[in-house]
DNA sequence: TGTCTCTATGAGTATATGCTCATTTGTAGA
DNA sequence: TCTACAAATGAGCATATACTCATAGAGACA
């Protein structure tokens, strides 16, 4: 499953390969990386408020409350990782999502979390009686 | 996409928020926290090795060169997730894949890495003459 | 009990990064 | 050109965390 970029284009009921898998520590890295720019909740916050289209810097910090200079540089971060697209319109700058993937992605954790919260939660049920 | 987890937590948030977010604050940080968690190609690797069955700390040493205490950090972290299980055996600790659903994960993460890529090289691409 | 191996963790250091303030850069219009 | 506004960025601070060393805890066996 980490097995290898190449996966990508392959439909996901490709066959496991046999032969070791060749993940160099670089591209290993560079999922990692990718985790990582997602790793933080202001980031995800913007990705949410572009799910609807397109939207400029000064629309974002109104609608996040955080800082021009900040929501700045988490743009640049998922710009940079792809995960976003901009466009200059006159002295706007419009950011829009680049990797609709992305939101597949975030669906898989939230299933993930559910599922083992619902796990947690278990170890607190009570036998009925 | 990103509004389906509703968890048990109250919404702490009274500030002006136009947007009609299903997803608390709480939420969202626990979404990338998550990310986090993956945001690691050390975490990564341990993962990989996990996943053809459940090895001991030891076993895991062994197979990454990282340190006994380095190792056995990231599957505190890991299992803490929900990410990894683990049981005792003896004077071993056997840890498992807890979470199947991290491989689609990943897979998911190399689809987006690799269109990202093809994309970018596409700025190289030479016109056929 | 003592001693071995295996695993977990306290303490300390180094590095990465999120945040802010202040400033610069880029664009449009007078 | 000058002015105004939007966006980006340099500098500095604060915090988080990955890593290591040394040590503690847990289980097996004499």
């Amino acid at each position: 499953m980490l097995t290898s970029v190449e996966m990508a284009k392959t439909p996901k009921n490709a066959a496991a390969k046999p032969e070791p898998s060749e993940l160099t520590d670089d591209a290993l890295e560079m999922i990692a990386q990718r985790f990582r720019v997602l790793g933080e909740a202001n980031r995800l916050r913007l990705i949410r408020c572009l799910e609807d289209g397109e939207l400029s810097v000064s629309d974002l910090v109104a609608r996040t409350s955080l800082t021009q200079a900040n929501v700045s540089r988490h743009l640049q971060t998922l710009t940079h990782a792809g995960i976003l697209g901009r466009r200059r319109d006159g002295v706007n700058v419009l950011y829009r999502i680049a990797d609709p993937g992305i939101f597949e992605l975030c669906g898989h954790v939230c299933g993930s979390l559910q599922a083992d919260m619902a796990r947690k939660a278990g170890a607190f049920a009570v036998p009925a009686r």
